[in-house]
DNA sequence: CGTTGCGCCTGTTAGC
DNA sequence: TGCTAACAGGCGCAAC
């Protein structure tokens, strides 16, 4: 399940691999994932056939690509999303929903490379091709862009005039690694809020890029419960959380951003992350790893929250 | 406006 | 063996 620093592996891979390049063709395999684009499958493809990628951005766990007309993809890996770049021809994956043709012309690109030469690093396979085919000026490079959504709880859609900051993802907030993420306006915010303060770490109208996994990890850091509510909580506490948060994510982050280098961008949520350093989040009856409490699985939200009945003691019903 | 509960999806696994 | 139920959970929305 990609949550904000999988996210970002995806942004960074989508802005080495796609911007500078043009959408020469659309193909909606599944009519589910475009369905939050009023105009349907067909003026899906169509708002986007010819247009050139411009850049690769995030807000939360939303990404989008603004385009040269100053409209956006924008798109949400869901639960189970991806987003590969691929070679024309490989066998369509299992569950591709939607494949984009891209196209570059050689020197186009080439212009753009100096115009931005980007930080030093070892050649990729793609750059390694591109170098080669430089040598034949006018030379058209072509790859495909794959959504692959197993349960589809993502999508995709065009968003008109989004290039800045898509309308519909306008209520999002920013997340806490985005350095003008404001933790004063959030700690205001939380401490009128009577919602418990798992709730509300993934209300992401107050905070982004926060699921059930990380909100869990850092309520264990910060030894608070998730059923406490949020104007109980003083301002310390508050910013103590906020930094276990930006602790948390920022670990995986540094741990998940291994290699996009490869042609194939591929995230499925497993960074690696997950099997070495969660403390609560899936750890039923494993000692905690502060008390040697078993940490103990509660019901949530149709789902489950971890902690530890120890460190984590459980408010006393409001009186 | 804040709060709360729930439906959307499909593949895997546990249990009978 | 074959069936059903539980589970994974981000997000938006309806109802109060």
């Amino acid at each position: 399940m990609p949550e904000l620093p999988e996210v970002e592996v995806v942004r960074s891979g989508l802005e080495r691999h796609t911007v500078g390049w043009r959408i020469t063709e659309v193909e909606v395999l599944h009519p589910r994932p475009v369905r939050r684009d009023e105009r349907g499958p067909a003026g899906f493809a169509e708002a986007l056939t010819g247009r050139r990628i411009v850049a690769a951005r995030r807000r939360g766990k939303y990404l989008w690509l603004p385009l040269d007309n100053g409209d956006a993809l924008l798109g949400h890996l869901g639960m189970s999303g991806q987003l590969l770049i691929q070679t024309p021809g490989a066998p369509d994956e299992r569950h591709l929903r939607v494949r984009f043709a891209l196209s570059s012309v050689v020197e186009e690109r080439a212009q753009r490379a100096s115009r931005n030469p980007g930080p030093e690093r070892p050649p990729s396979v793609v750059e390694e091709r591109a170098k080669r085919a430089s040598r034949n000026p006018g030379t058209k490079e072509t790859r495909e862009l794959r959504f692959v959504d197993q349960r589809m709880f993502g999508g995709l859609s065009v968003s008109a005039g989004g290039a800045g900051l898509p309308s519909e993802i306008a209520h999002i907030a920013r997340d806490p690694l985005d350095p003008d993420f404001d933790d004063d306006e959030f700690v205001r915010r939380v401490r009128r809020r009577t919602s418990g303060i798992k709730r509300v770490l993934l209300d992401q109208t107050l905070i982004s890029g926060v699921g059930n996994i990380y909100a869990d990890e850092a309520l264990w850091r910060a030894r608070l419960h998730g059923e406490r509510p949020g104007d109980r909580l003083t301002g310390p506490q508050l910013r103590e959380l906020l930094g276990h948060a930006r602790e948390v994510m920022g670990d995986a982050l540094a741990q998940g951003g291994t290699s996009f280098d490869a042609l194939y961008v591929n995230v499925n949520g497993e960074s690696g992350y997950f099997d070495r350093s969660l403390n609560a989040y899936g750890q039923e009856g494993m000692p905690c790893p502060r008390c040697g409490t078993p940490i103990r699985r509660q019901a949530f939200m149709n789902r489950s929250s971890y902690s530890c009945p120890v460190c984590q003691r459980p408010p006393r019903v409001r009186g």
